[in-house]
DNA sequence: AACCCGGGGGT
DNA sequence: ACCCCAGGGTT
């Protein structure tokens, strides 16, 4: 048996009833491979779910308001995925008449769409012979044939693909690329694989050299930065103010409080005398209704300590030029508006009229 | 080529 | 505390 019998043997045994293997549909699949990129398959499911029945076509999507797109993707992170589908939408509507393209080099021009995903596409729904390579494959094929070079580099990458042509089953490439990620995904996992019991325990050469734990090799991380963020609830009556993120930084397009940010700690005293609060409040008295303890939100590679403080403004204050740049919001509508994890979370617990996404279970 | 972008779950 | 995940865009 050569490589591709053994992987889709395997395949054919042990694969997950997962939706997006049941339809042809590039645009499910689109999707599908977009929500599970840098996500577990059960984080992932619901929001699919959620989202082809919320857009169920691409004309769907790409006539669809940004806030509503933003507000199904909240809470899963990578929010440009979300941006950049939406754009692309409006793109296949435009130059393709809203039919998903066909061909690899269209599909790969797409925003959002790399070597991956254009690869993942061209098999899965139309059956070219592009060969997957995600982390899983990285993983697989530096175990079995013992590639050190550190993924993440252009040397390993033209291994990895070049493998990935040599071994890809060109009369099937669709089950071919499914296989040998369920393979990595389940089968030949970071940690405890099932070495075992494998159909490449006798070709693998990490296996036979007992230096499983040794492949992949390890990449360079960094330390994530710490940030300090002290969102402002300020009660208005029964509103209250918010803003959409923007520039070049964390949760772009997502809403937030008015936000006093600084690299490092700050006691109640700094934060009253800094010029942030000033640029917020000038020097009128504002009632502080509650301080919250620091909530930790970690990133991968950040880290942010934020502080919630439900303040009040005397009634008839007139409102500073930095105010009027965000929205005012009835507390019952925060709803509508897609938020920061970290934000969500707080709200839940202590906010009025905020009830947790509905992101199924 | 290096850096940036979230969040969750496993160990 | 550390690891990893069906990566892509920007600089």
């Amino acid at each position: 048996m050569n490589f591709s019998e053994k992987l889709i043997g395997w395949f054919e045994k042990n694969k997950r009833d997962l939706p997006w293997r049941k339809t042809k549909n590039p645009y499910f699949i689109w999707v599908s491979e977009i929500i599970l990129q840098q996500t577990r398959v059960e984080q992932g499911l619901p929001y699919y779910k959620r989202f082809i029945k919320k857009f169920p076509t691409i004309k769907d999507l790409a006539t669809a308001r940004e806030d509503d797109v933003m507000k199904q993707w909240q809470g899963l992170g990578y929010y440009s995925r979300a941006r950049n589908m939406h754009c692309t939408a409006k793109e296949i509507c435009k130059s393709y008449k809203g039919k998903f393209p066909e061909k690899f080099e269209e599909i790969l021009s797409l925003k959002g769409i790399g070597k991956y995903t254009a690869s993942a596409i061209s098999s899965f729904a139309f059956n070219l012979p592009f060969p997957v390579v995600d982390g899983n494959v990285q993983r697989v094929f530096a175990r079995i044939f013992g590639i050190s070079d550190s993924s993440g580099f252009a040397v390993a990458e033209k291994k990895f693909y070049s493998l990935g042509h040599k071994l890809l089953d060109k009369t099937n490439p669709g089950t071919f690329n499914q296989a040998i990620m369920e393979f990595g995904a389940i089968h030949c996992t970071p940690l405890l694989p099932k070495c075992n019991h494998c159909v490449f325990s006798g070709d693998c050469f990490a296996l036979k050299t007992n230096r499983v734990k040794e492949f992949p090799s390890k990449k360079i991380k960094v330390k994530p930065r710490t940030r300090f963020f002290y969102y402002l609830i300020i009660k208005a009556g029964d509103s209250t103010f918010i803003k959409k993120r923007k520039g070049n930084d964390i949760w772009i397009d997502l809403y937030e409080f008015p936000l006093i940010e600084s690299a490092k700690a700050l006691s109640k005293n700094e934060i009253l005398h800094s010029a942030q609060w000033k640029n917020f409040f000038g020097n009128i008295s504002v009632k502080i209704i509650s301080i919250s303890k620091y909530q930790k939100h970690i990133l991968s590679h950040q880290l942010i300590n934020g502080q919630f403080w439900e303040v009040e403004m005397p009634s008839g204050t007139k409102i500073k030029q930095a105010l009027k740049t965000f929205q005012l919001v009835k507390f019952t509508n925060l709803n509508k508006f897609p938020v920061s994890r970290m934000i969500e979370k707080y709200m839940v617990e202590n906010g009025e009229g905020f009830t947790k996404n509905n992101r199924g279970k």
